[in-house]
DNA sequence: TTGCTGCCCACGGAATCCCATGCTAGAAAA
DNA sequence: TTTTCTAGCATGGGATTCCGTGGGCAGCAA
């Protein structure tokens, strides 16, 4: 549980591309002995932001699209998007990376961004477009999300 | 039985945010080798109240998200809504918690709040939304929820 | 030079720790 | 039974540490 990226944090980038990664996820970032290292891949999953992974889920991924076939051309796809532009970082003595200029026109990180932890990985979103992504997902009053939850009631056999 | 969380409270807020957790729960967490550690998720099934889990319980939570697949649309409502917002939380010495600032704006958590006991979880509700809550519910002749509970017999095979 | 990169230090506000107090319920003593 | 003592619990305040942030400086490349 505290090597999951939890919660959602609110960090400045400054002039220099500078932003603190959240302590409590550099503790994650410790437990998963990633030793001051993250992976950046920009636009993976959702193309509206960056994600971010500790190095072992990362090796998870891309040993995932090694299994498949050479000849499928989903493979080179996803390796274009995952293998290709995952970008290595370190954290610097003030637990912060640097986000590449490219990067931060791309997805319009200046200013007020966000980290949000999804489990084993994590995105950084712009401000603004962290609140519109956000907003529609408040207003759903019934949340019927919950109910495509798979259910293993407590107590069940694992 | 002594692992469930069971009962209500009513306890204070102090103007730094703290409140005590109720010394039954803090038993409960104990037989759940939870080591004072609690995760408080912000309206995940109720978006009127704080909910809170023993770490095992949002572990078996968050790992039914993990194994829906990365591109199934409910997966990243429900990595927003859990993982996005969850809060990992020690109690002190004392026993208690800090609940941030944005939470208790939110769910008005300031003053007299509720903790109500829900067996693998709880809630934390304003006490005055409490209140509002519970009456109805106290109203209800019929009942006629108790017609939808399982029910295996006593003495059943297990 | 000019611009980028890595490294160091500095500051302010917020979160965390440590110690103190009052209340209550249950045990112990009369 | 009544009274006293005590341990556990909820609550409050002050002190200290931590963390996010900004700035400066040397090295290096274009």
């Amino acid at each position: 549980m505290w090597q999951q990226f939890t919660s959602s944090f609110f960090n400045k980038v400054d002039t220099k591309g500078r932003v603190s990664i959240p302590a409590l996820w550099r503790k994650a970032l410790e437990l998963r002995n990633a030793e001051g290292n993250i992976v950046l891949v920009p636009g993976f999953r959702d193309k509206n932001c960056v994600e971010g992974y500790a190095p072992d889920e990362y090796d998870r991924m891309s040993a995932a699209v090694s299994r498949m076939h050479p000849s499928d051309p989903n493979r080179r796809k996803l390796e274009y998007r995952l293998m290709g532009r995952a970008l290595p970082l370190q954290l610097d003595d003030n637990g912060r990376i640097v986000l590449p200029k490219e990067m931060r026109d791309r997805f319009d990180l200046g200013g007020d961004v966000a980290f949000v932890g999804t489990g084993d990985s994590f995105q950084i979103w712009s401000k603004t477009r962290y609140d519109e992504m956000i907003a529609p997902l408040d207003d759903d009053e019934d949340f019927d999300a919950l109910s495509a939850m798979p259910w293993d009631p407590p107590g069940a056999a694992p």
